[in-house]
DNA sequence: AAATATTAATTAATATATTAATTAATAATA
DNA sequence: TATTATTAATTAATATATTAATTAATATTT
């Protein structure tokens, strides 16, 4: 393989190619996609998030968000509710039926998950996250710079 | 960082958000998109490939191939051909005009690049792309063999 | 207090992703 | 050869991504 099929964001596009469709099939089976279901992981945790901490905790951007949560909303899995406090922010929360999903779906992702950690040795594992640990604060770093020019 | 922030797929997903945005900026400057460069990074090195063949090595699905080749097509960075032997299967082939971006744009690609690799020890950076590697075989794998059911 | 700046959510416009279906051509088989 | 299966590209429908602009509310400054 030459330079560019094994550059960094190749590799991670790759990898992440290769990983999400046995994910995506589960997902599917309860009639969610994969960032509806990123949702309302967060939301399983922390039952109410304001659209921008949601953002945040899933790496979806707010405009993308904004969809995604319109989509669950009409399903009736999530709720949004205007804040009191300051009425610029919407606070969303999962419903009882949103709840419910867990039980059903994350036992099953898990399950998958565990193979996927069984496909390198523990310390290479390790290695990995290092590696994408040092890289992602490097890059924060470089842009955030980037900003104050 | 709980289990969901450092699941191996939310890892990939933000590495590539920090990672992609010094990349975009120079794609942007000469009015190109990611994918678009990925094409044209493709092509440089080959001067014409089949759309599937373009669709392996670029990462981008066929169906959203289709579009991204239409659009370079319409700036006149590539064109199609159909094939004389096989006419089910069209050639991209990149133009004199998607020729020229090479050597503008590529230096200042491989300039981020280099600023990216020198963000991790190379042993590091081994480590990673052998556990990236590693995961790509088992998962690609198990998906084989859910085919086969 | 009035003007200005900032922030949170959203909209808008365009590009891409995903999955399923379709079309046209070729290959394989009865 | 006629039928069937397979393949390559595309279309279709829906969901998401990206960047810029907008709106409404709050914070800051003059």
């Amino acid at each position: 393989m030459n330079d560019f099929q094994r550059s960094l964001p190749m590799m991670l596009y790759r990898t992440l190619d290769c990983v999400l469709p046995a994910f995506r099939q589960i997902y599917q089976e309860f009639g969610i996609t994969e960032q509806q279901w990123r949702v309302l992981r967060v939301l399983w945790e922390n039952d109410s998030k304001s659209l921008l901490a949601l953002a945040e905790a899933t790496l979806i951007s707010s405009p993308s968000l904004v969809g995604v949560v319109d989509r669950l909303a009409r399903n009736g899995l999530v709720e949004r509710r205007r804040s009191k406090t300051d009425r610029r922010v919407v606070h969303i929360l999962v419903t009882r039926s949103g709840k419910e999903l867990e039980h059903a779906v994350q036992p099953r992702i898990d399950e998958i998950y565990k193979l996927l950690e069984a496909s390198v040795t523990p310390s290479l594992w390790h290695a990995m996250f290092e590696g994408l640990d040092q890289i992602n604060r490097s890059a924060a770093a470089r842009n955030k710079a980037a900003q104050n020019i």
